[in-house]
DNA sequence: CTTGGAATGTCAACAACGCTGACATATGGT
DNA sequence: ACCATATGTCAGCGTTGTTGACATTCCAAG
């Protein structure tokens, strides 16, 4: 511990060694796990034209009805004008209704269509399935800690951005 | 729990409610969270002319040195030509060492030059400081229930390739 | 020894999705 | 009324994924 590179810590009855070699085993579980978290809906969207993007922007305005494009930029974190391309191909296939803002013009409201909201129910439905399954295997105390270390994980703004939609 | 969209667990003395809502949150833990992961490495990769396929590919080369090409292909789940350009400039640029196989002359053996083991370093160093304070953060119980949702929660073939990679 | 198949590499074209720059429009404070 | 600011759009470029076609090199089976 003295050089600051590995951390001893206890759990129950069992030592617990945070070593540089755990470490990277938690980091090949998150690289490998999260293939795993995208791949039903990837797999899914690529029979459509449509990538992770579309999934990401039809995920949030599905989340928060109504949000504004620079809403849903923060949240994303990607720029404006890679974010239009997408809203441009889901809007012109009728998945995304985007209302001109009646207080303030310059916004867009969005919205998710019928179908819109059809899809988007596919894709979650799948990455749904998978999580509860994974909850399932590994019981509630494990979910907790899940949570708990993601939670740490993130960016401070990420985290700000998480603990907003979280508490809708 | 008769549509099967929920699930009823118990945790310690608390009830908790695997609903679709608790599901939803724990996805967007983990996009959040994912994005806090690489969020280091990438900042530092895009200063170089290197993106994160990159460290990938040095990540694992040097996590398994004289590993083959076609055993990173399967590792990192990409195609040769894919893999191939960002081998190419790592060559190009001494970060990694391709060496024709002596029984089979067929394969090439990858490792990392001192520079790359420098930049590796670099960036895991980077990657695990952030872990390390989740962890700590998270309680030692915490860890090892991230572990094991991030286990179930891979494809079959990749908890394959990641328990390989543990066992080593 | 020939031949078939496997491993590797290259070239070309393309798609998804990041980025920056330039620009149009709407708003609001001066 | 006007100009800085916020917002959204269009155009072009880079990284990194894809498929397809094909050359090379080598091992191993016949």
């Amino acid at each position: 511990m003295a050089d600051g590179r590995s951390t001893l810590v206890h759990s129950g009855e069992n030592l617990l060694f945070l070593t540089d070699e755990q470490l990277r085993q938690s980091m090949e579980a998150m690289f490998f796990a999260y293939r795993g978290f995208t791949a039903d809906p990837d797999r899914i969207l690529s029979d459509m034209a449509y990538g992770r993007a579309h999934h990401r922007a039809i995920y949030f305005i599905n989340r928060a009805p109504g949000t504004t494009v620079n809403n849903l930029l923060n949240i994303l974190g990607v720029t404006k004008q890679s974010l239009n391309r997408v809203l441009r191909t889901l809007i012109e296939d009728g998945l995304v209704e985007s209302n001109v803002g009646k207080v303030d013009k310059r916004e867009r409201h969005l919205f998710l269509t019928k179908s819109g909201h059809e899809l988007e129910q596919t894709l979650s439905d799948a990455q749904r399935a998978r999580m509860r399954m994974a909850f399932r295997d590994a019981g509630p105390e494990a979910v907790s800690g899940f949570r708990h270390v993601l939670e740490a994980m993130m960016d401070r703004e990420m985290r700000a951005a998480y603990k907003r939609l979280r508490d809708t």
